[in-house]
DNA sequence: AGACTTTTAAATGTATGACAAATGAAAACT
DNA sequence: AGTTTTCATTTGTCATACATTTAAAAGTCT
């Protein structure tokens, strides 16, 4: 029988799941190996199967493990695919940004901060496509009559299509978490056509100097980009004070 | 009773845990605001109550919510910290990279393309503290004797001091997981003292312009920290290669 | 009346036992 | 040999019971 050696202070489940996700951290145990089954970790831990499924359940959330029924079933290491990752990482930054008053301004240098870091590699490497999902974008973006939610959407998606130029999985993950977690504080904004004419014809600039490999100009157009979006808001903001 | 219109692929405490959570996500349920307790949910949901738990330790391990025994106690919505967020963040970017064969040079440039994206608020915002704790940090380097998993902590140390430095929460969050995710993959280098001796001139360089502002030297310093620390790992793959 | 103690109800934490459903291997059968 | 059936194993779900914690409410003493 395992000991659990760690705090009192939380219950068993949470317990069993932090022993369990030390073991996978640590490479004890091996993508795609099967845990033992739910019984055989009862008797381990010298808990109920009820307990044991709540800690499996734990690391299911974190898509540290996956789990099968049947004969030769059970819980198994599970690879985690940026997909898998990118989801729950969007998840906690919005509700990190949202929950924690994160002000506007904190939040958007960060996100153009990091973009900007990505645009030297995006000039080098982007590809036909990328081009064509920012131009996609930038078209959709100049429609008369789109919501500020579709708005929002396109504008994402073009951002997305900046950093995934970068070819560097590792920075799309990181980026997904600022650009994607500030979708709810624009949706805040409303967008006049005056203001999305301003913001289309930098991404058309930001395309453009892409396409030539200028990440000095991309770099710049980020800037502006950066500091008009903060200028809508405070905008919004001192217009809802003066209204209260 | 509420009924689950999602997908009946996944079983039902997945179900439940997604219908909880977006009802967190979109702000339906306010911060420190109490769910029903396990039994009217059960109720709620038309399920068992051990079915209902499981859904809970889901959404407890992304800390969405909190439990309180006892009356009056039951699951709040829990407001995330920061630091909360910085253990799941580290955990899946670790994961991530050790388990999708992440290259050295992929995670590298991602690591230093984010740090330097941090460099120019850093040479302005830069306390006496972060300058600090920078140098106190080098210090620690410059000891004999240390030992290579010491050697990468202080590193991981320094640069999030670096990264501090720049004073915005999100980026802090956001570069936690580049930074401290690259231990594992750091810690398969061997840092002869020749290594480590080049690394602390290019930090001490680094703390130098920071303290002066000069956030293009930083900026340089990152980038040539970058490339040896890439052409250290190429040495170990070169020399593993060359002895098997 | 006020301060302290006890009771009590409500909620989560844990255990036990049972059955359903899925699944792949092995056995039985063509 | 190929197909079908059986079967043991394992997760998914439910029902129930009891332990433990907690704070409000009731009671008690000064």
């Amino acid at each position: 029988m395992k000991t659990l050696v760690k705090d009192t202070t939380s219950d068993l489940s949470a317990q069993i799941a932090s022993a369990l996700r030390d073991a996978i951290i640590s490479g004890h145990l091996r993508v795609d190996q099967r845990l033992p089954s739910e019984a055989e970790l009862a008797e381990e831990f010298n808990v109920s199967r009820p307990t044991v499924r709540e800690a499996l359940k734990r690391l299911a959330a974190q898509s540290l493990i996956r789990t099968q029924r049947g004969a030769f079933g059970g819980a198994f290491i599970n690879r985690i695919a940026f997909e898998d990752a990118y989801g729950q990482h969007v998840t906690t930054s919005t509700l990190l940004l949202s929950m924690n008053a994160v002000s506007f301004d904190v939040a958007c240098e960060a996100r153009f901060a990091m973009e900007r870091a990505c645009a030297p590699y995006a000039a080098s490497r982007r590809s036909a496509d990328h081009l064509a999902t920012m131009r996609a974008e930038i078209h959709r973006q100049s429609q008369q009559g789109l919501s500020d939610e579709s708005w929002c959407a396109s504008d994402v998606a073009f951002h997305r299509a900046l950093v995934d130029a970068a070819r560097n999985p590792v920075l799309s993950y990181q980026l997904a978490g600022s650009v994607e977690a500030m979708q709810p504080l624009m949706n805040m904004i409303t967008f006049t056509a005056r203001n999305r004419e301003t913001i289309i014809s930098l991404h058309s600039e930001i395309a453009d100097f892409l396409e030539i490999c200028d990440s000095v100009a991309v770099e710049h157009r980020l800037n502006k980009l950066c500091d008009y979006t903060k200028t809508l808001a405070h905008d919004i903001i001192a217009s809802k004070s003066k209204t209260k």
